[in-house]
DNA sequence: CTGTTAGCGCGTTCAA
DNA sequence: TTGAACGCGCTAACAG
């Protein structure tokens, strides 16, 4: 028995068609319970398993769904794709992953994998790639996850604006009033929106944000640390500043410590995330919680669905942020506090 | 022109037989220049792209390969998986990611993925894998990587038990003779070899490690600051603690700072990995660095050789790790000095 | 409820 | 060097 049975060794074995046997274990409510069982024994002596390719070819799907991120490197997406995972095992789908950081054209590349029929729906969660694609022929569903750049497209996605928002209202509840603010890379959505709810918040309290309390970032610790340093040049510093995610929060926090700088005696920090990290930091970091495994689930869910249905539209879904306070906030120009 | 082209498409466009574009598709070489141009001009005009599904269940493979990790919300993986992504993405193979703490039994989904055909090759990250499988019929080639538990199987791993072992001896030169050890979860391999490195080198310099000063972990942030408590319980406690991954190390240093004890003041740790925000961690954590990418894309490499080769052997690799010296290290009973 | 028939789209014989 | 024909393993029509 070296190379696998297949469906007609099965037929064989239980005296049927391959068409019963096929239908035993696709769809077994249509088939006598006499004769599925009859079926399902045979499988079972035999260890036989459908042969996906197979079944993928003649059904017309991949059964697997792609999931494109701007960074696998970013852990920030690591328990995304664990809830993604875990709702695509239930179904039997396969979870390809894809970095469109590697190679040279991203958007040709995700156009590569669909017009080769390898995925039967897709996940974005880099917005740019929407902007870039040039749609040849049909595509499968897709959902865009966390960026939300085409307000058309089926989407999972968080408060981002309300987030910030909150951020900036516990800061302000706090008592400061020269509030910076950390951002994204430039022309992302996400930092236009934490961007956004930031100023919103300060202007409700009468306040600006000024350009020098305006650091530009990107996501990643480096850029936090950056951040750091032109904080230390300031003449005029901000007594607290709101990061648009963890990883610069970390940056920041670590460099200005390093620094000799103490946080949050002589700087308020707020991150944007809460990657597990944040309250293990010192000081524990306070910051707005995206569910981030829960976007990977509902995400997964939508795409399931929207495969099902044959559809290509759904809701949009927006999840809830939370305010995480811990240690990293204190009242201006004081010594340290803890809450 | 809503669904995609096929080869016989091409072949009507081109005035040929579909072999003709099978081949001069898949063996450029075997085909008359002339019409080897013909067929691609009329490829390029219509979009065309190869169905990897019909491709796959001809060549019967299935185009992708499948990597299985303990745990993909842990952040130690995402850099492995960036590199294993970007040779793939070369060579035209899907990444199929599989999270085995999902689902009830880890080795059988294993099972249900290979048997059905769902991929070329595996990457192991997770060493109980192995010893728990059942091997039903024919398996494609896999590779462990990172945990090696089984000798006879290809395997990418890094030097563990001689980075403990630099680990410590850094230790010893700063003048520690209490050395405690925070390990990974108990029967893992890593842990396991971790462990005889901090004896070995311990031993060298005539010392024992205590029993006291084994500290129990699993590699997680939480498990660190667990041994943070047991740490402050301790009358007799160790002036410096090796511990068995950078996670536990943030864990064991931020609860530590949260108690009030200075670090490297009051005591010393080194991690392992050098995941990236070890270095901006307060104190920047010195620890033992895997090339995480490398270990990725070597895994990969290996992998692809044996689907080429049609062979289920291949070398065991051994990539080197270093010693990162940063601000958690002091000599013991002193006030903090950094290096 | 079950069997027969006919492909899914491609790669690979085997002749020409 | 090229084309005709077959089949990879499975499922969807359509009869019966």
């Amino acid at each position: 028995m070296r190379k696998p049975a297949t469906i007609q060794d099965i037929a064989r074995a239980a005296g049927v068609s391959t068409a019963t046997v096929s239908r035993a274990l696709s769809h077994p409510e249509r088939v006598a319970e006499a004769t599925r069982s009859l079926v399902l024994d045979a499988v079972r002596r035999s260890g036989y398993r459908v042969n996906r390719t197979a079944r993928n070819l003649r059904r017309r799907r991949s059964g697997s769904i792609l999931a494109l991120v701007p960074n696998l490197a970013n852990p920030f997406f690591s328990e995304i794709l664990s809830g993604l995972s875990s709702v695509l095992a239930e179904s039997g789908h396969g979870l390809l992953v894809g970095d469109t950081h590697i190679g040279p054209h991203p958007a040709a590349r995700l156009n590569d994998y669909l017009a080769a029929g390898m995925a039967d729906g897709v996940v974005i969660f880099d917005s740019r790639l929407p902007d870039g694609m040039v749609f040849e022929g049909a595509r499968p569903p897709m959902v865009l996850a966390c960026e939300w750049s085409r307000p058309n497209l089926p989407s999972v996605r968080v408060d981002n604006e309300g987030g910030a928002a909150l951020a900036i209202r516990h800061l302000l509840r706090r008592g400061h009033r020269a509030i910076g603010h950390l951002t994204g890379p430039s022309g992302n959505v996400l930092t236009e929106s934490r961007l956004a709810g930031t100023r919103q918040a300060l202007s409700e309290a009468g306040l600006k944000l000024a350009p020098d309390h305006l650091f530009p970032g990107d996501f990643g610790l480096g850029s936090g640390a950056s951040a750091a340093e032109r904080w230390l040049a300031l003449r005029d510093r901000p007594t607290a500043v709101f990061c648009a995610s963890d990883e610069m929060a970390c940056g920041f926090m670590g460099a200005l410590r390093h620094a000799g700088i103490d946080v949050p005696g002589a700087v308020s920090v707020v991150g944007f995330d809460d990657i597990e990290v944040s309250a293990h930091l010192v000081p524990a970091l306070t910051t707005i919680r995206q569910p981030r495994r829960l976007i990977g689930e509902r995400a997964a869910r939508l795409l399931l669905a929207m495969i099902e249905a044959g559809s290509s539209q759904a809701p949009a879904e927006l999840l809830p942020v939370q305010l995480i306070e811990r240690q990293s906030v204190a009242p201006p120009a004081t010594t340290p506090l803890d809450g």
